[in-house]
RNA sequence: GCGGCUGUGGCGGAAUUGGCAGACGCUCUAGAUUCAGGUUCUAGUGGGGGCAACUCCAUGGAGGUUCAAGUCCUCUCAGCCGCACCA
């Protein structure tokens, strides 16, 4: 750690703070106290940050909010977190990057407009005003001159110019497929915002809709996404697992059935090729194209196409549930098995998915388990061609398709499949895919779960795709020196379905860039996730108008050291802004590939055992609470509460609790102000001090050590607080001593003050303010280095130990210091206890810790 | 169904490396201060037994490893979260 080294600042305007002697209010007064030192911080700008070559970095961020237009408790225990982070990383001589924004663009704004008439941007930019407000009487650390806001044209600019680049590269595309539609939302969602088949924001089951739309080619990425993973030890496991299942990489084969009479050829996806013999029907999703085709003009038109349509008209929910019973129809063509040319049927069914793979899929009934239901179903033929390896002692199991209940998907020796016959299935399976590719009649093939990621919206309060129409030159992108596409103001909002940018010919139409025609603009507007995939650059560059961001600023800051925000975007948003750099870095605007070094997800805040709802009932106002304890006590007690990963249960009582403590420690400092301003030096020698001085600078230094420790390693702070209120304890009882050194109590009401600072900006910088009129060392208590222990004050000359019988604690030993395993021994034999156990006993064997611990096993 | 997390006093939680279970806070009880209430200060506050020294029981449950288990292993129960016909 630097703080030792770490010059106390320079630019401090030191008029701001009055030098002479401070009547100090016996009662803490929080309201002004509060109201005084956020004026201040902002009036000398303590919080502002620039680039600085010659420290190290350290950038802070937690995820920022959609402007609601009021604060909840989980902003506030977000930024709680965050801040406590940022300062003390700023108090170990940190160059501390802490900005703040909003993610402006979104579907309450146009809501709000549809209903109150009110406009979009005017709405966004009230709301943000207040949370504003509100945010800045929490007292938190930002450097408010870097505040981004994506519903601003100066920065969907940048999005706008983003987007091009990827355009540019063939990252952004636009394709026909059948897109996922909200019909209250009337716009499609991205599949990661289907949850349950239900739009994640408004839970209106979702409907499938033929549509062209932009997509991003996230797909490109996959297996980096998957990879790199593993470069992410600071993230949660959860996290990276939840990411991991969704990426959903999987290995195996594209095997190619051919049609016998058009030669037509199906290709389909397994993951077992070692099953390819068992093969007796192919199955094709209804969407798929070949269904229409290899019916047409047949007596199997009708009844599929029916078919097809009654499945179509399922609920995504219904469809793509494990629990709907499966169905499907022989469609009267008959396809060649590449492996053994046998003929097998052809099928369409519910359960094969159009989006995965190759929409295609062969039935092996013997070896997976819906192939079997459905095998059973139609009566449809079962082979086994994998048997189990025999089982270590008992009889051998030999599998037989008539007697089979359910499908055998273990490993096992592959059987009545030709020459592989008698290998191991995993090795001939992969040899059998291999052969197959040589023949021109398969692949190997590695596939993904995760999507092209759809980022087209029917809406108008986002950032407008740049693209225009011609009817000579097609799709055209906006030059740059044409951007931002700006999103008119007035806008007349009917809950038509349609977006509004449709019906505003000033809009509408333009001139083709290219060869300067009529033309028209493209009226999808971008999902709102990719404006918040870039931010956390913009910030190390805000104000840049001639680029995104500069690159050595991107540099100096990047990445992210500590993210902090809720789990609720452990895909969505994690996993666009880690697609987002990675592009970025490959077009050669960053230099880094992952943007957040270390992830901290928060627990929710609950009342009652529940999540804070307005329908329940639960909730807790932040501003009522900052209004009536003040800032301080609210982020003390949401700190103190719960560690932040976990959830955190809110306590009207426990918040009473962190008052009184604040009110504590301001008593304590007032009663000992006197003394403390007529020693202006702190302790430097050790000698001279009685038994009580020696423990109370024993407690007061392993009290820095555990703070420290907590902080820094574990985001402990609940354990860190109840540290702190622990030495204030002591320092209750040590006023009880006659004799206190004085030095020694500045030493610990400086380091007490010191150690709140992260948590309770406000309070300490006022007592900081109390303690320091006329010493000089009177600048901000945030910019005071981060207090070291001496170990030396830590040692003690007597140490309790732990006298155990039989694994029982049975007394406690005061013996000095560092003695030796064998004095300590002796010692604890000795004792009247272990001597009067051993009467007719018998010693078996002695365990000793030393500092710690003697255990004596007596039989 | 698969994967993950969490189970500790009346409550929130602590115990970081296998070494005193319950730190700290809330609640509650008593004493001091006070006309009184509140505030504040002090002491106590897991359960059972005992006048007491003391002692037994106790970390969702059942086993096990160990001198020693909230912590490690096996099985099991409950709650929460994520994924789920992905071939």
């Amino acid at each position: 750690m630097e703080s030792k080294t770490w010059p106390v600042l320079r630019s401090w305007n030191r008029a701001i703070f009055s030098k002479e002697e401070k009547a100090v209010q016996e009662k803490y007064n929080y309201h002004d106290i509060e109201r005084k030192w956020q004026a201040r911080w902002e009036e000398s700008s303590l919080y502002r940050v620039t680039e600085d070559p010659h420290k190290k970095k350290y950038y802070c961020l937690e995820m920022f909010p959609y402007p609601s237009g009021n604060l909840h408790m989980g902003h506030v225990r977000n930024y709680s977190i965050g801040d406590v982070v940022a300062r003390f990383k700023t108090m170990q001589g940190f160059n501390v990057l802490h900005p703040m924004g909003w993610d402006a663009f979104g579907l309450p704004a146009e809501n709000a407009a549809i209903k109150h008439g009110i406009p979009p941007y005017k709405w966004t930019v009230d709301n943000i005003a207040n949370m504003k407000r509100q945010l800045k009487s929490m007292g938190l650390s930002y450097d408010w001159k870097r505040e981004a806001t994506t519903s601003f044209p100066d920065y969907y600019k940048w999005t706008q110019w983003l987007f091009l680049q990827l355009y540019k590269r063939g990252l952004a595309y636009k394709k026909q497929g059948y897109v996922n539609w909200c019909p209250s939302c009337a716009t499609v969602l991205a599949n990661e915002q289907v949850v349950d088949g239900a739009c994640e924001r408004c839970e209106t089951p979702v409907e499938k809709k033929a549509l062209e739309q932009w997509y991003f080619r996230t797909t490109a990425y996959a297996q980096e996404l998957l990879d790199s993973l593993v470069d992410l030890p600071g993230w949660p496991e959860k996290v990276k697992i939840m990411q991991e299942n969704w990426i959903g990489r999987s290995e195996g084969a594209e095997i190619y059935f051919t049609e016998e009479k058009s030669g037509e050829k199906i290709a389909v996806y397994t993951t077992r090729p070692d099953t390819t013999f068992g093969v007796s029907y192919v199955v094709l999703a209804p969407e798929h194209p070949l269904v229409e085709k290899l019916i047409a003009n047949t007596s199997y038109e009708k009844p599929v196409k029916a078919f097809v349509k009654k499945v179509q008209k399922m609920s995504e929910i219904v469809r793509t549930s494990a629990e709907t019973e499966k169905e499907g129809m022989f469609i009267g063509v008959y396809v060649i098995n590449p492996v053994n040319q046998e003929k097998v049927p052809v099928w369409v069914a519910n359960y094969v998915l159009y989006e995965y793979g190759t929409g295609a899929v062969m039935g092996v009934p013997a070896h997976d388990e819906r192939d079997f239901m459905f095998a059973q179903k139609y009566n449809l033929p079962i082979r086994v061609v994998i048997q189990p390896h025999p089982a270590a002692d008992g009889p051998a199991n030999e599998l037989s398709a008539s007697e089979m209940t359910e499908a055998y998907v273990g490993d096992g020796k592959m059987v009545n499949s030709g020459k592989y016959s008698g290998m191991p299935n995993r090795e001939g399976g992969r040899t059998l895919a291999e052969d197959l590719a040589k023949e021109g009649a398969g692949q190997v093939k590695v596939n993904y779960r995760l999507r092209d990621w759809l980022i087209s919206r029917q809406r108008f309060w986002g950032a407008p795709i740049p693209i225009v129409y011609c009817e000579k030159c097609g799709a055209v992108p906006v030059p740059d020196d044409q951007l931002p596409v700006l999103l008119p103001l007035q806008v007349e909002f009917r809950p038509t379905g349609e977006s509004p940018l449709n019906s505003i010919p000033e809009f509408l139409h333009t001139s083709c860039p290219q060869c300067g025609g009529p033309a028209k603009r493209e009226t999808d507007t971008m999902d709102t996730f990719v404006c918040s995939s870039w931010y956390f650059l913009r910030y190390t560059d805000p104000k840049n108008t001639a680029q995104a961001f500069a690159k050595e600023k991107a540099d100096y800051w990047m990445n992210v050291d500590q993210y902090i925000g809720g789990v609720e975007h452990a895909i969505l948003h994690l996993m666009y802004a880690r697609f987002f750099t990675k592009v970025l870095a490959d077009i050669g605007l960053v230099s880094v590939r992952e943007p957040f070094q270390n992830l901290l997800t928060q627990g929710m805040v609950l009342k009652d055992g529940a999540k804070m709802s307005k329908s329940k009932g639960n909730v807790v106002s932040p501003e009522e609470i900052i209004e009536q304890y003040g800032a301080d006590t609210a982020r003390l007690f949401i700190l103190f509460a719960a560690p932040p990963e976990r959830d955190l249960e809110w306590s009207d009582q426990g918040v009473e609790g962190c008052f009184r403590f604040l009110n504590r420690v301001w008593r304590l400092v007032y009663h000992y102000l006197e003394d403390v301003r007529q020693q202006k030096e702190l302790l430097v020698e050790t000698e001279q001090l009685s038994q009580d001085d020696k423990a109370i600078r024993r407690l007061l230094h392993g009290t820095i050590k555990k703070v420290s420790e907590d902080i820094e390693q574990r985001f402990n702070f609940n354990t860190a607080i109840s540290a702190i209120m622990e030495l204030v304890n002591g320092l209750y009882h040590y006023r009880e001593k006659a004799g206190q050194n004085k030095k020694l109590l500045r030493e610990c009401m400086e380091t007490l003050i010191v150690l709140l600072a992260p948590f309770v900006p406000h309070l300490s910088e006022e007592l900081w303010e109390c303690l320091h009129t006329g010493t000089g060392k009177g600048e901000s208590v945030h910019r005071q280095p981060w207090p070291q222990y001496e170990p030396a004050a830590l040692e003690a000359e007597e140490i309790e130990i732990v006298l155990q019988i039989n694994g029982k604690v049975r007394e406690h030993l005061l013996v000095p210091a560092g003695i030796s395993r064998e004095e300590l021994e002796k010692r604890a034999l000795a004792t009247g206890k272990v001597q009067g156990a051993l009467e007719g006993k018998q010693l078996v064997k002695v365990i000793t810790v030393p500092d710690k611990l003697v255990n004596v096993v007596i039989k």
